[in-house]
DNA sequence: CCACATGTTGACCGAACGGTCCAGAACAAA
DNA sequence: TTTGTTCTGGACCGTTCGGTCAACATGTGG
């Protein structure tokens, strides 16, 4: 009973989700989130609370829309668990290299504005990139089963090194440095994983 | 002639920087700055401009010190340049692991939140970055004169590969990732290198 | 058709924001 | 001591901030 709701949840998140992007968490106000999502405040504040539990709804919904991105990359038939690593790697390495303005990831902006004193935000953080290592483990072992990658290899380390340069490649691409350098730490961090190039 | 100034410049950024780096640019305060600083309004912005631009000369001063910082690590007596990037890569590693709140590096915060709009702090972010990665594969190249990373490695390669790694790392230790991790990464980091490990 | 529960809107609030400005303090030069 | 110049502190400004609230709109269940 009662009164419908004019809006759709899910749209309006996605809407919020752009508007933090874009600017961070502290430099986005009430009102930008009222331009891009078209609610009033009343409705905003109503469903989703303010604008801090706003913003961790919007942070929840990012990073679990980039692990099932990174899982539909990564899964699929073993046979090409080591192709499908390398097209990951080049695919963030040509990503970068555009010049600014470079909208990055938005867990990166919003663990390096916020994680220090925000907890929430930096378990989540430490969730998502738990859960990235995981995916990179799976792959590098399932490489292993189709021999791309040596057996002798400590999967779980090679994932931990895989991540970070990962994480290091987005750091990179945030200040818009060259692709090359990009393509660099890409193709030797697929080698040091015991692939070979290309 | 005329009243002379009661603060030390260089003491005012120093104190200015230990504000922007708690908070950040957006969730600093002008009374935050005058807090931290023990200067008045009218003294912070006849000495430095506004907001803006008091940050810029904080940002260029943290990378200064930090440039500077990385080449007396990495500078010395080519004989141990393998050590000394050994030694570089573990205390970064061990910098991490600490439990939260982790005061992540100014510039890495700053790029996050500022580079997309601030093409200022973009281009000393990609200089910065230029400027590790050259002292890295200056490193590279003094341990290939040693032998002790094989002379077949492209020198500038390998720093861009270890240069990502450390933004990696970086990254990691802002949402307080586990300290195995980030030793996982940089020991996988420097057998890459052709370091042998420890 | 009515009563009620919920959703929506925007006026409104006190606080905090970045920034300006000026009266007076403090020193150097005369 | 006087004069001139700079520096200092904080009152003050208009704006914007995050957040509240009450009046009103819009449906549903009876």
């Amino acid at each position: 009973m009662a009164r419908p709701r004019k809006f759709d949840e899910q749209q309006v998140l996605r809407s919020a989700t752009e508007a933090f992007w874009t600017s961070g968490f502290a430099a986005t106000s009430l009102d930008d989130l009222m331009q891009a999502t078209g609610l009033g405040k009343g409705s905003l504040y109503g469903t989703f609370g303010d604008k801090q539990a706003l913003f961790q709804r919007v942070l929840d919904g990012y990073c679990a829309d980039a692990t099932a991105d990174l899982h539909a990359r990564l899964s699929g038939p073993e046979s090409s668990a080591a192709t499908r690593l390398r097209a990951l790697f080049h695919a963030v390495a040509a990503a970068g290299g555009i010049p600014i303005p470079q909208r990055a990831c938005l867990l990166a902006k919003s663990t390096a504005e916020l994680a220090a004193t925000n907890t929430e935000v930096a378990a989540k953080a430490r969730q998502t990139f738990t859960t990235i290592a995981e995916l990179l483990q799976a792959e590098v072992e399932h490489a292993q089963a189709t021999g791309d990658i040596p057996a002798d290899r400590d999967a779980r380390r090679t994932a931990h090194h895989l991540l970070a340069v990962l994480r290091g490649m987005e750091a990179l691409t945030e200040a818009g440095m060259d692709a090359s350098v990009l393509r660099d730490a890409a193709d030797i961090a697929l080698e040091a994983a015991g692939l070979t190039a290309t």
